[in-house]
DNA sequence: TGCATAAGTGTATCCTCTACACTATGTTCT
DNA sequence: AGAACATAGTGTAGAGGATACACTTATGCA
């Protein structure tokens, strides 16, 4: 294979990568993906899936392109965070990150290990490894951002999958909340959100009442509230 | 003066820039500086103040320094609104704008044409002139931001300038969300936050009751409500 | 001095958010 | 068969915050 051939510009540019924080709810905790870098800088630490932005390419596709390929996991929620450019947070040479946050249902995330990962892992958020470059500073703002949003908008909606039963949604809320909620008041708010509808279904999981199954109206929609 | 030297990438890279949206309030109008471009593409279009990214400079850094060489405006509330990096919206070449807002107060705004600036303009933003590259949709951006964060940070303050009188205040809400608001409430609501003090003088202006002058107790810092 | 103009002030009502406990319906075990 | 168990599912009363609303005060000017 043939060395790529130099692109010359009469002033440097930086590099621009995307960077990208997938959440997940798991076991009851909020939980990362993060990938085992197999290259130097960093080699050997945990990172942020992410890569170097294709110059014939959207932001968004780069950045489900390089989640796709190093953790296998596709078609999920993704927002553009923050970007992040402080001179020497790369040692190799100017990098510009445009971070992203993720949000994935538990249920579909066969992750792999892809390309340039060693391996791919799930982190609690409070029990997180050492982290490669400035990952920390941008998982810190992802956790903010999703925290915040909960307040004004469905995204939390986006941990379940495509149907699921109002104590599932409660439970998604207390594990982000990291707080008891009172289950009449929560259901009530629910449903007066107008944001999810009977599916007429039930589910019967354990030896109790079978759940009714909910999905919602505006499927894969975030909506604001307020 | 001579070439300077090419710089020369295995990959491409993008360039990459900002671009502000600098919003302030004047003649009872939400209103946004624009310069004049000198150069093509779209030279003698109207755009946002912005710039190219130096190889050693932080993104925050180069916002305010092209803002205050396009157009003399300095030391006002700026934050990083989105990056935008669709694969054509520069015709030259792949160009990654980080976008920026911003705010002024009406007073301290002795803008002035700067280097590759032909001309700088405050415009009303119900009537904006044609836009070079993607800017009105960097400024429609901005826009919901500033609407958004109306409603849970003291954003709105940084129209003022250092003292104000609360009708002052109340007329930047009323600007801001075109609507009339209750005196009475508005200054029950604004002595709540807990964010202003009396400064003890009072401004007389014209032909009526003086009003209290007020200052913020935090100064300059943006608090988040809720 | 009286007229015009914006500053400054309190209360009653509505509506949303919160606290709180029991019945329903299925499975499993004896 | 029925008792034990586990989660699903439901309503109401009180508190607190948001809203609607009108008159008095202080100044400048004719």
């Amino acid at each position: 294979m043939s060395q790529p051939k130099p692109h010359c510009y009469a002033y440097p540019h930086p590099a621009v990568t995307t960077d990208i924080a997938v959440f997940t709810i798991r076991e009851d905790a909020l939980q990362l993906l993060l990938i085992r870098r197999g290259n130097p800088p960093y080699a050997g630490a945990w990172a942020l899936p992410g890569g170097f932005l294709d110059i014939d390419e959207d932001l968004d596709t780069c950045a489900a392109r390089e989640l796709a390929e190093e953790t296998g996991v596709r078609d999920i929620y993704l927002e553009q965070l923050y970007t992040f450019g402080a001179v020497g947070r790369d040692p190799r040479e100017r990098v510009v990150s445009v971070a992203y946050f993720a949000l994935a249902p538990a249920g579909r995330l066969a992750v792999q290990a892809g390309d340039d990962a060693a391996a791919t892992g799930w982190f609690r958020l409070d029990a997180l490894p050492e982290l490669a470059f400035d990952h920390a500073e941008i998982i810190a703002a992802a956790h903010r951002r999703l925290v915040a949003k909960l307040d004004y908008s469905t995204i939390a909606f986006q941990f379940l999958p495509e149907t699921f039963t109002l104590g599932e949604l409660q439970r998604v809320y207390e594990t982000l909340l990291d707080a008891e909620l009172d289950k009449r008041n929560f259901r009530k708010w629910a449903l007066a959100l107008e944001q999810i509808e009977a599916t007429g279904e039930v589910r019967r999981r354990g030896s109790h009442r079978p759940a009714r199954l909910y999905r919602l109206t505006d499927r894969k929609q975030v909506a604001f509230l307020r």
